[in-house]
DNA sequence: GCCAACTCCGACATCGATGTCAATGGCCGG
DNA sequence: CCGGCCATTGACATCGATGTCGGAGTTGGC
């Protein structure tokens, strides 16, 4: 309970307050000799500062906010897993908060939590960060963010992010070279802005390998397991199927190993089944998923070291920190050659 | 930027700060008029008091930590959105730590966050919950914790939980209801206080029924889906197998599906799978898992109330506010009569 | 030998709230 | 009409840190 304050590390090392400060937040203008003793007093008495004070007289907070819609999904814990390590490494601690737009007030109860945290900066991730009103909301307060996967694109606030139609072109493009002709897609939330990337690059793929794209075998989910299910039904009834299944995301992915493991279809004798983010998922399904992986942690670290970026908090331009990871490819065993 | 504070609101409405004080804190002895004018104003300014200022002054601050050991697990991801919503109905913030106690001077990082962040209370989740140093450390500082999930007892702490054996026998007696007498058994890690209430259960649901326990039966996991398929893998090799597999978790129950599918043991005909969590995952295999609901995200919003109950930050004897919530047993697919 | 200019360090005010305590004024009983 | 009690309110100190500013001591250039 009685926590050492800097008074006491001061009166231990007989230097005022202010010279622990110094030491502390490693400023210049101290000789090395006190600063070597403070810090082994502070070592001693095992110090740390209060964050509350420290905030309230620097005006900048060691909290930064991960923002979500769904806090249950597997992406939402993969990201906040990076960001956690990552915000340890440099001294801060992570906020998660649940954005629900569906509840009233919703968006003045976010203006609330941001004004009596004082959140040094925050992670929207999707689909959080295409909500207008909220971006224009962090945009008017100048909380410096960074969006999580694609961007609708604006200088305000920087993003992290993979290239979605590079790595939906490449599946859409081993599919082909799997001998598949006949490939459908699962598409999720049109809102969300990788879903019409992701879809563009799967267009792209077939139209290039001069494939037709038919209507009836592109159906919209909505990133929900139920809703894979539904677009598997959908696609895989009748005699005329595809032969191979791309959906936009694991979970969906799944459904659709479901629906076709109901309908007695072999996977991937009779159809291949791909999806999208490596999600933890993607490996206790059988068969296993071949996938992207989106390096989710990685892609809320580097999320991180933006934020914490000094630079950053004062850029105008802040578009210009954006940053894109590399994908890869993961080939398991959802995905083969035809075997019938 | 220009935040309204206190003295703002004060000088709008024509009263003290400390009279705003005590509006936003509802405490008495404050005239309906003023009160009713006060609030008025509030509303109008928007204004929020700054968490960081209250927690100074007040020495209570309005975070809340959520300690994990993996926050990537699907359990993870239900605890965490129950206490969030919890937490802002309450005017609290959820403050999500990973405890990894591999890292050099873990219970120092610990103790350090502890005295910067001045929680208000902290969530402890197996295994977190079982360390004793971590446990200790939170004892000594006076921190009210509360432990999610079983309980290695101690009056220092309360818990929330669910009744474990009792579950683990239901779902013991469900599969012999359904004519099984060899029925495996896959443990999850011996120091998670669950792992042994539930191995409990299913032994003495055995017992009762005069069913022996085969101890090449009754495979040791680690509570992750590798560990489940090993699990499997063993249990299921050679012709002399048991007709049921009850894993104490949900993801080391897919690691057995998928360990039969492999073998192409058809599930439920040839042979049952039952899991334990109601994970997100357990519906997303097929067939679809026989498991334990337990309630997560009701159990970490009991944990937060607990929390932020200023009777319990006094009590002496914090295991009375324990609490103990309903599970309940789910029949899905994958559990069913022998058919062959 | 003198005046910058710079380094190093502490006194004091300050951030935005709440705890403490005293002042005010109304009400009641005697 | 007086004293006491209580409801109501505000002045001021305080929480634990940092920003500002000025003073003491050094260095360096001419």
């Amino acid at each position: 309970m009685n926590s050492v304050t800097i008074k006491d590390v001061a009166a231990a090392a007989g230097v005022s307050p202010k010279t622990v400060s110094r030491v502390m937040n490693a400023e210049a203008h101290v000789r090395a000799a006190v600063r070597d003793h403070v810090m082994r007093v502070v070592a001693e008495l095992g110090y740390r500062p209060n964050a509350h004070a420290r905030s309230l007289s620097s005006s900048r907070s060691f909290l930064i906010g991960l923002f979500f819609d769904d806090p249950a999904s597997g992406y939402a814990a993969d990201v906040q897993l990076g960001a956690i390590t990552r915000c340890r490494h440099h001294g801060y601690h992570l906020v998660v908060e649940r954005i629900d737009r569906s509840a009233p007030g919703w968006l003045d109860d976010v203006a609330g939590s941001l004004q009596a945290l004082q959140l040094a900066g925050i992670i929207l991730t999707p689909p959080v960060c295409d909500w207008g009103e909220l971006t224009d909301l962090l945009a008017q307060r100048g909380i410096p963010t960074v969006t999580l996967g694609a961007t609708a694109a604006d200088d305000v606030s920087a993003a992290v992010f993979i290239d979605d139609y590079q790595a939906a072109r490449d599946l859409t493009d081993h599919l082909i070279g799997l001998g598949h002709r006949d490939i459908a897609f699962v598409q999720g939330i049109a809102s969300h802005a990788a879903s019409g990337k992701r879809f563009t690059g799967y267009r792209d793929a077939m139209a290039q390998a001069g494939l037709t794209v038919r209507d009836d075998w592109v159906q919209v989910g909505d990133f929900t397991f139920r809703s894979g299910m539904a677009a598997g039904d959908a696609i895989l009834a009748g005699t005329d199927r595809p032969t191979a299944v791309f959906a936009a995301n694991d979970e969906m992915a799944l459904g659709v190993l479901v629906s076709a493991a109901r309908m007695d279809i072999a996977v991937p004798r009779s159809l291949s089944v791909a999806g999208f983010d490596d999600a933890a998922i993607a490996r206790m399904a059988w068969p296993q998923l071949t996938t992207i992986r989106q390096p989710n942690a990685d892609l809320a670290a580097a999320a991180i070291d933006i934020l914490v970026d000094p630079a950053y908090a004062q850029a105008t331009l802040r578009g210009a920190h954006s940053l894109q990871l590399p994908y890869s490819f993961v080939e398991r065993s959802s995905t083969g050659p035809l075997a019938d």
